[in-house]
DNA sequence: TGACGTCAAGATCCG
DNA sequence: CGGATCTTGACGTCA
C-alpha cells in the first residue's frame, strides 16, 4: 500500500512552480519556466524519497502551455538530461508517479476542435511520463467529460475517441468517476467495454452516487478488478469534503480519525491511495503514520518538531497534551497523536496563543538578528496585539529571520504555512 | 453570462 | 520603494 499526494510540496525549499500568461508565452520565457519547474520537480522527488513517500502526482503545469500552439521548442529533447536524472531517481526509489489533466481536458466533446485539443493534451502527458522513462504503471487519470443531453451517446463518443488515440497513450489512461456527470456505475461500464482501468473517487461517489446500493468498499473491489498486472497496483482517490465549502471542495487537511476508519474498512490494504487535499504532503505523512502503529517514536518526534509551533499558536493546552504524550510513553498511539493535531487545526482565533507562539519562535532567532529585525519584530508584535495587522505578517517576518540565519529547525516548521 | 478550481502573476493600494 | 492585498488568467461545461 502507498499513500500519496498531488502536485506540490508544502514546507520545503525550491519546490514551488512558476507560471506565465499566454501573452508572455514567448519561447525564451517558456524555456525558463519549464527548466525552473523541472528543477522544482526534482526537489519534490527528492523530498518524497527522503520522507519515504512512494506515490506522487506530477502537476500538469510543469511544462507551461505544453500542448498549446504557442509551444514551439522541443522540450523533451532540450531537457533530456534533466528528465533522465529525475527519471532515474524515481525508478531507483520505487516512486510511482502519475498525472491528471484538469476538468478542461474533454475527450468526448462534440464541439469542433475540443476533442482534438484533449488528444493533444493527453499526448503531452504521455510524452512527459515517457521522458522520465516511467513504466506503464505510471498512469494518466482522466474524467469521461460532458453529457450533452445524451449520456449514452456522449459515452460512445468517449470510447470512439479513446480508440483513435495511439496505443502507447491508451495504455497509460485510467478513468475516474466525477462529482456530477459520470457516476462509478457509468464509468465502470465504460471501463468494461474498453478495458481501461478505473480509479474510484470516494468524494465524487458521495456527491454523485450510483443507482444500486453497493458500499464504497464494494465499489473499490469492483474497480480494483479492472486493473491488469501490467497496470500496477489498483489505485483510488481519497478526499474529505471541506466544512462549509462549496460542492465537492476538498478539505484543508485529512481528518486522521475519519481516514483510519476508512482504511480499516478497506477490503484490500495493498491498493494505492492518492489523497486530494489542500495540505498535500502533510496529510500524506499524517495518513501513513496514523495507520502505522509500529512507527518508531523518533519519526513521530520529527513530525512534532514541525507541528509544534503551529499547535502552540492555536492552543496551549493541546500543545501540552501532545508534549506529555510523547514524553511519557514508550509506545505512541499514532492515530491519537494526529487526532490531537487535527483538534488544534479546527478554526478558532486564540489571540493570546498566537502571541505566545510568535514569542517562542522569536526566542530561537533573537540572538542572531540585526537590530532592525529586532525592532521590526517588536513593532509587529505590538501591532498584532492592537489588532491592526494579521498574524500572517508576523510569520513572514519570523520566517525571513530564520531563513537568513539558516535555522533549519525553525525554517522547517509548518507554523509558517497556515 | 457567471460559477466552477487553482495558485501564481500581475495590478493596485498603503505607509 | 517595499510590502500587503486584491484581481486576473486559462481551460470547457452547465445552469
Amino acid at each position: 500500500m502507498a499513500i500519496g499526494f498531488a502536485c506540490l510540496v508544502i514546507g520545503d525549499i525550491n519546490t514551488s512552480l512558476s507560471h506565465c500568461r499566454l501573452k508572455n508565452a514567448g519561447q525564451n520565457n517558456l524555456r525558463k519556466i519549464a527548466f525552473a519547474n523541472l528543477s522544482a520537480l526534482e526537489a519534490m522527488v527528492d523530498y518524497n524519497i527522503k520522507q519515504g513517500i512512494s506515490l506522487f502526482r506530477i502537476s500538469s503545469d510543469i511544462i507551461p502551455f505544453a500542448s498549446h500552439p504557442e509551444m514551439e521548442f522541443d522540450w523533451q529533447h532540450e531537457f533530456g538530461q534533466l528528465f533522465d536524472r529525475i527519471g532515474r531517481k524515481i525508478k531507483s526509489a520505487g516512486l510511482r508517479v502519475s498525472m491528471h489533466p484538469g476538468q478542461y481536458t474533454v475527450l468526448n466533446s462534440p464541439r469542433p476542435g475540443i476533442a482534438e485539443k484533449a488528444a493533444a493534451d493527453l499526448q503531452y502527458h504521455a510524452a512527459f511520463l515517457d521522458s522520465l522513462s516511467a513504466g506503464r504503471e505510471s498512469k494518466i487519470i482522466l474524467h469521461i467529460g460532458g453529457v450533452y443531453d445524451d449520456k449514452n451517446k456522449a459515452a460512445a463518443s468517449f470510447i470512439e475517441n479513446f480508440n483513435r488515440l495511439p496505443l502507447p497513450i491508451q495504455s497509460r489512461l485510467v478513468i475516474e468517476n466525477d462529482d456530477k456527470n459520470y457516476s462509478a456505475e457509468d464509468v465502470l461500464e465504460i471501463s468494461q467495454v474498453t478495458g481501461i482501468p478505473m480509479v474510484f473517487d470516494n468524494l465524487h461517489h458521495l456527491l454523485n452516487p450510483s443507482r444500486n446500493n453497493l458500499s464504497q468498499f464494494e465499489w473499490i473491489e469492483l474497480c480494483s478488478a479492472t486493473w491488469k498486472a501490467a497496470d500496477g497496483k489498483p489505485k483510488i482517490h481519497y478526499s474529505q469534503a471541506k466544512d462549509g465549502g462549496s460542492r465537492g471542495a476538498h478539505s484543508n487537511t485529512i481528518n486522521a480519525r475519519e481516514f483510519v476508519e476508512f482504511y480499516n474498512g478497506l477490503p484490500d490494504k495493498t491498493i494505492d491511495i492518492m489523497l486530494e487535499v489542500k495540505d498535500k504532503n502533510l496529510s500524506a505523512i499524517k495518513c501513513m503514520n496514523a495507520v502505522n502503529p509500529g512507527l518508531p517514536v523518533g519519526q513521530l518526534e520529527e513530525e512534532w518538531a514541525r507541528y509544534k509551533y503551529l499547535v502552540l499558536s492555536r492552543s496551549a493546552s493541546i500543545h501540552n497534551e501532545i508534549s506529555d504524550m510523547l514524553k511519557n510513553k514508550p509506545i505512541i498511539d499514532t492515530a491519537a497523536f494526529y487526532e490531537m493535531i487535527d483538534r488544534a487545526g479546527e478554526p478558532t482565533e486564540d489571540h493570546d496563543a498566537q502571541v505566545y507562539a510568535a514569542q517562542k519562535v522569536w526566542g530561537y532567532l533573537k540572538g542572531s538578528c540585526s537590530e532592525s529585525k529586532k525592532k521590526r519584530f517588536h513593532k509587529l508584535l505590538k501591532q498584532y496585539s492592537e489588532g491592526t495587522i494579521r498574524i500572517h505578517t508576523m510569520k513572514k517576518h519570523l520566517f525571513k529571520c530564520a531563513a537568513e540565519q539558516n535555522n533549519q529547525y525553525i525554517v522547517k516548521s509548518y507554523y509558517f504555512y497556515f
